[in-house]
DNA sequence: TCTATTTATATCGTTTGCGATACAAAATTA
DNA sequence: TAATTTTGTATCGCAAACGATATAAATAGA
């Protein structure tokens, strides 16, 4: 058995369980309120930057949008955003939130604490992360194409 | 908008994105074979010890039955694998590596190194993958229920 | 032994994620 | 201006993930 494929000395299993598992820990304090961890990141681009074409979103989450068109159809329909043809240029979706996405602001507003403090461990505080989010965003520049 | 709901703060975003872009540089590599990355995990697991219980690959992956179940499936109809009923447990099916699949072992052997040199860069090197590992590790004992 | 509980897998339904492709609007070029 | 290419979004199909639930085999308790 090569040395090379074994499970403990892979960075991208880590990677995938650790994004996992984390991303469960978000489950019960979002699916309270109907949202799933990706639509969490939608609301986060449009909090910063609200009434954006889907594209724009898409580039900041660095997902294709064939993978964001179905996501922001399902929370338009659960009346968190509205999609309007873009002025401008006619082929543009412009993503624009609601008031109950604006709210969901501050429903959520001890989630990012409350995953948090169920990080935190011997190796990963607020010394170490610095480090570990400057690797990370390495990592993701590096594969970035 | 509160600063623990910015998209550059997130540690979940980053693992996230990291594991993805990660994943995707595996894709070319491994579907030249008609694998997918977590059939790529089940490889791995099954060439460090052939002839497991379906159970003890997911426990191994922290997936569920539900999710490595149909993924065995789709391998055994490749012929990579079989699905054997346990002669000491009833229950349990045991899955075991056919000729195929201890070959693909050698057809993707400098797929590690591939992807390892993709991922190098500034921060992350030989000297400094110990500690993003144990990070990772820590953030996963954490929170692995 | 007989019943209740636990365990090992599997099935179902929904949401992602993504490669491939389609299509109309805009931009570019001839 | 007319033809071509590019761009923004959407559709399709398939493979994960995973919560909820089902089912049979094994184990524990009465």
């Amino acid at each position: 058995m090569k040395e090379q494929f074994k499970l403990d000395n892979q960075l991208c299993f880590r990677l995938y369980t650790a994004s996992r598992l984390l991303t469960q820990a978000y489950h019960p304090l979002l699916s309270e309120h109907g949202l799933t961890y990706p639509q969490y990141l939608v609301l986060m681009v449009l909090w910063e930057k609200d009434a954006q074409p889907v594209n724009d979103i898409a580039k900041r989450l660095m997902l294709e949008t064939n993978t964001v068109t179905p996501l922001l159809k399902r929370m338009e329909l659960q009346g968190i955003l509205t999609r309007s043809k873009g002025s401008a240029d006619a082929r543009q979706v412009i993503i624009t939130l609601t008031e109950k996405g604006q709210n969901l602001q501050n429903l959520l507003a001890d989630v990012p604490m409350k995953v948090g403090s169920a990080v935190i461990c011997k190796s990963v505080t607020s010394d170490t992360v610095p480090a570990l989010f400057g690797m990370l965003d390495d990592i993701i520049a590096k594969l970035d194409n």
